[in-house]
RNA sequence: CGGGAUGUAGCCUAGUGGCUAAGGCGCCUGCUUUGGGAGCAGGAGAUCGCGAGUUCGAGUCCCGCCAUCCCGACCA
């Protein structure tokens, strides 16, 4: 490709609104548009990342036995009622009518369509088990797209749909699943790691995320450096400290003046946060006999954690959670900064485990400017669910070993789930078995976003520049920069000649033909990061060859012209080399 | 949906209520130049986000709306 008749041109200066650095520098390199928020067109330069990067998805596939194939965006939405998702999700899902008025929806994912499908197509156990995928354009309506292409509107995503007869067989897919993804991640150069995550509103029993850490992410891992343990924060857990046992003391009331928070009321009494519990006033949206019901929450912690919402969302098996307004507190009889369930009505009380069996804690006393002393769990309130409930933090303990946990941001940039029969029982996604039962079919869904995932990839392989590719999906493998002489034509006729000798070597060589001046030039190379490159210019060529460098750095080399070919080619095989030493057997942890 | 910020040419920015909205980058033409974003000369490019208002006069002040970004809520 010729650098002069690229679709695109670089920019010097980034969009003010562009800050995360993969925004930038793709933005700046001329490798994607953004047309609104969350809304990308994809430039030639990207679309040749995008192909390398789905290249090594249906690669991956084929090795796990998947099978392509495409599923429309525009759905019905009658499979979206049998799942039930259609009364389910907000509106991130958008919806729309035919013009014969048929409720449509825009696919946000496509476990309905695999169904729908697999209900068709899957008639016997003896066409299972069964792989399929797809690499196909998803539609989520996003409250708050960001960062470029780390948060966006409308994606592709590759996902794949596994079917099985058994759980065994599940597992199987699932394991398969779990390697691929590490061997897609590394062969794009991306250091991800595989944390357990919630299984949210897919459902299903086991979920783990793929996550490449990064300060820009917007989930928070929990990680411990001495066994390995990793989590979400969402549904990480961790060891507590059991409360020193002591014999019950009478409560009593005390005047504790200004005291909301836990650290003033610690403060004020002088005890520590850990002598104290915690109310948090929830409401939840939950469904009785399928209808949408808003139950309130009274959440009980010690003073010292914080609440794990989507641990307390999935005791209470919330769809919905969220703050309990002022008057809907004081309506049931208490306080906010004075909250305890003691004497509070109507409310579903939730005890984090810990707050169980910690005796004589200071809890408020549903009164302003009131807290009592010595309230235990059991004898002064009763608890409706008794579970763990408390966030996980960095400084807690290691619930496997014991260490200090550590955490970390992360963007999420794959998934896998045991979706089990979640979807089959309610859209009768049935089969034969061997006794001619009909059962539901045992499914996985498994996905990665392609362009999330090249922008991490940009995150991790850049510097001041711009950005330094992987060989594996680098747009270009060589980058060959003419610098024009006004005192001949040489360096021009050496490097049109060097340019088609490297593609018919079947080298990708980007060809920077333009009459530009060479920093402008250098400078593009850089920020563009094509991993080789080669300057053809009258002060190498009176050295007798070509200078050759790396775009990821080290000194640039005099290369005779008569050795450049094969000088690219084991460069190419050399940062190939580099790749497939990076694709690993990971240890699969449930 | 709540909080904050911004909106002036393709990009970055300046612009005290007052004359024909300024500069840089980029773009076009010509000349010159070619090892880390060259120089000279000329040129094109603006509904100052949109609408309403205050005013003799609004890019500038007020109100409404829209858009984009950041924080939070949300995230199948």
């Amino acid at each position: 490709m010729r650098f002069s008749q690229i679709f695109g041109h670089t920019l010097k200066e980034a969009p003010s609104d562009a800050q995360a650095v993969s925004h930038q520098y793709l933005i700046r390199g001329g490798y994607i548009h953004q047309v609104a928020a969350g809304l990308f067109s994809y430039l030639p330069l990207a679309r040749r990342v995008l192909n390398k990067i789905e290249r090594i998805m249906h690669d991956e596939m084929a090795k796990i036995g998947g099978q392509e194939i495409t599923m429309p965006v525009v759905l019905p939405a009658d499979m979206w009622k049998d799942s039930g998702r259609w009364y389910q999700i907000g509106s991130e899902m958008t919806r729309l009518k035919d013009r014969k008025d048929h409720d449509m929806v825009l696919a946000m994912t496509h476990e309905e369509a695999l169904c729908d499908l697999a209900k068709k197509y899957i008639r016997s156990y003896k066409e299972m088990p069964s792989l399929v995928y797809h690499i196909q354009t998803k539609w989520r309506d996003d409250p708050r797209p960001r960062a470029g292409l780390i948060r966006v509107r409308e994606f592709k995503m590759k996902d794949s749909y596994s079917m099985d007869t058994s759980w065994e067989g599940l597992d199987k897919q699932y394991r398969a699943h779990y390697q691929a993804y590490f061997d897609i991640f590394h062969r794009c150069g991306l250091d991800a790691i595989a944390v357990k995550s919630d299984t949210g509103m897919m459902g299903g029993k086991i979920a783990h995320e793929f996550m490449y850490l990064t300060p820009i992410g917007e989930d928070t891992i929990i990680y411990c450096d001495s066994c390995g343990y990793n989590s979400n924060r969402q549904v990480a857990e961790f060891s507590k400290d059991k409360s020193e046992q002591e014999a019950l003391a009478e409560t009593e009331k005390v005047e504790t003046p200004d005291c909301k928070t836990i650290a003033d009321l610690a403060e004020f009494l002088k005890i520590p946060e850990s002598k104290t519990a915690k109310a948090v006033f929830m409401v939840a949206t939950v469904m009785e006999d399928n209808e949408e019901k808003e139950q309130f929450v009274l959440a009980v912690l010690r003073g010292d954690m914080e609440l794990n919402e989507t641990k307390l969302a999935n005791a209470v098996q919330a769809k919905d959670l969220r703050p309990a307004h002022e008057d809907e507190i004081k309506q049931r009889g208490s306080v906010p900064g004075y909250g305890s369930p003691i004497g509070v009505k109507d409310a579903l009380v939730v005890v984090d485990d810990l707050v169980a069996e910690s005796p004589n804690l200071v809890a408020g006393a549903n009164e302003e400017g009131f807290h009592l002393l010595n309230v235990n769990c059991g004898r002064d309130y009763k608890a409706d669910i008794v579970t763990d409930i408390a966030a996980a933090d960095k400084g807690h303990k290691c619930i496997e070993c014991g260490a200090v946990l550590k955490a970390e941001k992360a963007v999420e940039v794959g998934n896998i789930f045991k979706l089990g029969t979640r979807y089959s029982e309610s859209m009768g996604c049935l089969y034969q078995d061997q006794n001619g039962e009909l059962q539901p079919i045992i499914m996985g869904s498994y996905g990665i976003g392609v362009g999330r995932l090249l922008s991490c990839v940009v995150e991790q392989h850049h510097d001041d520049h711009g950005i330094i590719w992987p060989v594996s999906i680098a747009p270009f493998q060589v980058h060959v920069v003419l610098l024009h002489d006004r005192k001949g034509t040489e360096a021009q006729d050496v490097a049109e000649k060097l340019y088609e000798d490297l593609k018919a070597a079947g080298i990708e060589v980007l060809f920077d033909d333009r009459q530009e001046s060479p920093g402008s030039k250098f400078n593009d190379a850089d920020l563009i990061g094509i991993p080789l490159r080669i300057t053809v210019g009258r002060r190498a060529l009176e050295k007798g060859g070509l200078e050759f460098k790396y775009r990821q750095g080290g000194e640039a080399e005099i290369v005779p012209l008569s050795d450049i070919i094969t000088k690219c080619k084991s460069a190419v095989d050399e940062l190939e080399k580099g790749i497939k030493d990076s694709i690993v057997k990971v240890e699969y942890k449930d």
